[in-house]
DNA sequence: GCAATAGTGTCTATAAGACAATATATC
DNA sequence: GATATATTGTCTTATAGACACTATTGC
C-alpha cells in the first residue's frame, strides 16, 4: 500500500445490476431482460449497467438503471426501496473481461408492466419460481461443515463470489412444497402465475442465478426484522394484504390471526389510517381495516420466521 | 443493456479494504496501515490494496492483502472469519482518480504484533475508541425521517456510499460512557490501552471511517445471531472470556449469570472439551470450564442485544 | 343462509432478566 | 480469611403459537 498510484494499476469493469422484486397476484417476480447481445444469447439476466465512472455514485447508478428499466418516473420511484446486496467477481463471471458487479436489492410495489429501457432489450417481471436457481444450492449443508473443529462454520472462501452476507438465518432446506420456489403457494390472483403445467425453468446468464438467490435469501431475512415487507404494497392496505407479503416471501401460510395481533403489537410497525377496505375478502368476510407504514425503522420484537427452532 | 460491450466502457480501479478487527486487552482494536503516499499522507487507513483484474476473485484479493498486512500464515488466517462487508464508490472518494473499493470485515483472534506487507509501510493495530468516527455520524436519526409518509424509512440514497446494508438493529445512539467507542468500559489487562489522559482521535483517510463504523455495526449485529463471537478468540475459551467479546464489542455489561446460562442453552453454540482453564480468576474464583465453538452456523435463539427494546 | 374472513380472547410453553445462593479459587 | 468469580436456582414478565370465538360480509 506504500507508494502506489491507482493510474498504474490495470482497471476493471464496474457494472451495477439489480434485484428488483415485486409482488403479483400473490407470487414473487423478479425484473429480468432478455439478453440479445453475445454472451447467453437469449437468456435471461438482471437488469443493470456500467457505472459512469466518476460521474455517479454506486447508489445513484444503481436507481438510474432501475429507472430506465421500470421506465418509472421518480415519483414512482419514491416508493421502491433499493439498498446494496453485494459485490461479486470472480474472475471469470463475464467470459468477455473482467466485470465486477455491484448488486443491489429493490423491493417495489406492484408496478405497471416493464417496458425495456432506452434499447431495445425486453425487459419483464418473471415469477422467481420459473427461474433456476437450484444451480447455486452448493454443498452448504449449513452447520457442522467440520465436525467438531472450532473453524467449522468459518466460511471464509466458502462462497465462491464474495459472500454478500445474507444477514440472516437461511431457510434451512425448506422442504418441496413450500419455499418462494414453490411460487403459487399462496396465489391470490393468477395473473402471471406460471400456470399448471409449468413449463421449464429459465436459465440465467453469467452468476445472476446466485445473484437472485442471495436476493432472495436477504429479502426473506429482511423483512424479518424491519418493516420494509410494506414496499411491496401501495400506500395504504390491509393486514390481510401484509400477511400476503410475508407468505409469498417466506413460501409458507401464517396463522391469520397470530400475525394480525403481532404486526400491531409491534410499535411503529404499522399505523392505521381509521378508513377501512372498500369491500370484505374474495369470498366474503368483513370489511378490513386499513393501515399505512408506521416509522419504525426496525421491528422490536421481530417477526421471526417459522419452523426454525429447535423443533 | 443491449448491444454494449465491455471493452467499450471506461473502466474503474477496483480495491478491497479490510475492517479487520481484534480484541487486545480487553478493547477492540482494528488493523491500520499509515500512509506514506501523497493523499493523506500521514494518516491512517485501511490495509488493502487493487484487485489483480481477472486473475483473483475478490475473496481471494481480500485473504491475500490480509494476509500480506498481518504477516500471516495459512494456518493462522485459517482461524479468521472473513465477510464481505459492502462496496463503496463515491465518485470523489478518491481524489485521483474513480476508485471502488469493496470493504471486507474480518473477526481475528488476538495476533502478534501487525508488521506491515512486503512495502514498507507501517502496520498497526489500533484500539477503535482512539478513531475518530464521529464524522460519518451523519444527519440519520433512524426513524421517522419523513413523518407519516409510508416511504419514510426507506433509505434509498440516506447513506453516501453503497449503504452497506448494517444487517441488524442499529445502536439506537448509545449513551456516553458506553459503547465501543468507550472502549475501555471493560479492560482486562491495559495492555494497548489509550491511557487516561487520551490522546486526540486518529482521523482516517478517504472515506474510511465510515467504512469502519459500518463495519463496527456489522459486527455488532453479526455477534446476536451467529456464533462469530468465538472468532474472537483461541481454540478453547471460557464462558466468561466469551461474555468478554461481548462487551467489548457492544461497550455495555452483560449479566454473568443469566449470560453463561443463555450461551449454553442455544444449541450448537458452544460444547464443552472437559477441561477446565488452568486457573481461576484474576482476583480468585473456581477454574472455569472450557468450551470449543460448536457447529450450529446461526444461533437459535439469538442473544440479543441489551437496552433496544421498549422499555 | 352458507361460507369465508377480520379481529379478539384465552391458554400454554418458552425465553429474558432480576436477584439470590453456593462453591471454589486467588490474594 | 476476605474477596471475587463460576455456576446454578428461582421467580417474574414478555412473547410465540395453538386454538377458540364472534361479528361481518360476499355469494
Amino acid at each position: 500500500m506504500a507508494a502506489y498510484d491507482p493510474r498504474d494499476f490495470p482497471a476493471i469493469a464496474v457494472t451495477v445490476d439489480i434485484v428488483a422484486l415485486t409482488l403479483r397476484g400473490g407470487a414473487l417476480h423478479v425484473l429480468l431482460v432478455e439478453r440479445g447481445g453475445r454472451p447467453f444469447r437469449g437468456a435471461w439476466a438482471l437488469p443493470g449497467g456500467f457505472v459512469r465512472a466518476g460521474r455517479e455514485s454506486l447508489d445513484a447508478a444503481a436507481a438510474r438503471e432501475l429507472a430506465e428499466e421500470t421506465g418509472l418516473d421518480a415519483a414512482h420511484l419514491e416508493r421502491v426501496h433499493l439498498e446494496q446486496l453485494g459485490s461479486y467477481g470472480e474472475p471469470a463471471r463475464d467470459p468477455r473481461m473482467p466485470v465486477v458487479t455491484v448488486a443491489y436489492l429493490a423491493f417495489a410495489p406492484d408496478l405497471p408492466e416493464a417496458r425495456g429501457g432506452g434499447d431495445a432489450t425486453a425487459a419483464a417481471w418473471i415469477p422467481v419460481s420459473r427461474l433456476d436457481l437450484g444451480a447455486r444450492r452448493d454443498g452448504r449443508t449449513d452447520r457442522a461443515a467440520a465436525p467438531g473443529s472450532a473453524a467449522g462454520d468459518r466460511d471464509r472462501t466458502a462462497r465462491t463470489a464474495g459472500e454478500p452476507d445474507a444477514a440472516r438465518p437461511r431457510p434451512s432446506e425448506q422442504g418441496p412444497g413450500h419455499g418462494i420456489d414453490g411460487g403459487d403457494s399462496v396465489p391470490r390472483t393468477p395473473a402471471a402465475a406460471p400456470g399448471p403445467e409449468a413449463p421449464a425453468p429459465l436459465p440465467l446468464a453469467f452468476d445472476h442465478a446466485r445473484i437472485v438467490a442471495d436476493g432472495l435469501d436477504r429479502a426473506r431475512a429482511k423483512i424479518e426484522y424491519t418493516p420494509l415487507a410494506t414496499a411491496f404494497l401501495g400506500e395504504e392496505f390491509t393486514i390481510a394484504e401484509l400477511r400476503g407479503v410475508y407468505e409469498s416471501v417466506w413460501g409458507s401460510p401464517l396463522h391469520a390471526g397470530n400475525f394480525h395481533r403481532k404486526v400491531l403489537s409491534v410499535p411503529g410497525f404499522v399505523e392505521p389510517t381509521g378508513s377501512t377496505a372498500a369491500r370484505g375478502g374474495a369470498r366474503g368476510g368483513p370489511r378490513a381495516r386499513l393501515y399505512r407504514a408506521g416509522g419504525a425503522a426496525l421491528l422490536h420484537p421481530a417477526l421471526l420466521r417459522p419452523g426454525r427452532d429447535g423443533s
